[in-house]
DNA sequence: ACTATGACAGACG
DNA sequence: TCGTCTGCCATAG
């Protein structure tokens, strides 16, 4: 995987602020990959990130991660569906103006940013 | 080059 | 609300 790429990824998840959430589409979007690339950088590097931030477009994540996802959105007031299987993505979704500003800014430093 | 595989997304039955 | 299929892009065989 390109560093540049993964460098990027990271940062975007960075920028989602607490209490909020981003699809790994929004993420490609911001980056120009594809969302599944999103998936493998953080299945390999997710760990040093707010992971939890990251949800698929219906605002869930994979079985083995609900657990610990759960106890981070209690923690920063992210509410639960009732089937238990992630959160209402409409209703927590960052601002992507906002976010992509932040996004523009943080990887401002960056070769051809 | 071709195929298979992913923390995905959207369309369709 | 489920499967299934197709499009997606990067990696690994």
């Amino acid at each position: 995987m390109n560093d540049l790429l993964v460098e990027r990824i990271l940062v975007a998840v960075e920028q989602v602020p607490r209490g909020r959430v981003v699809s790994y589409g929004d993420i490609a979007e911001l980056v120009g990959t594809g969302p599944r690339q999103v998936g493998s950088v953080l299945a390999q590097w997710g760990g040093d990130v707010t992971w939890w931030r990251v949800t698929n477009a219906a605002g869930e994540l994979p079985a083995q991660l609900r657990a610990e996802a759960a106890r981070r959105w209690a923690a920063e007031g992210i509410e639960v569906k009732p089937n238990g299987r992630g959160c209402r993505i409409a209703a927590y979704r960052v601002d992507l103006p906002a976010w992509a500003t932040a996004y523009e800014q943080a990887t401002r430093h960056l070769p051809s940013g």
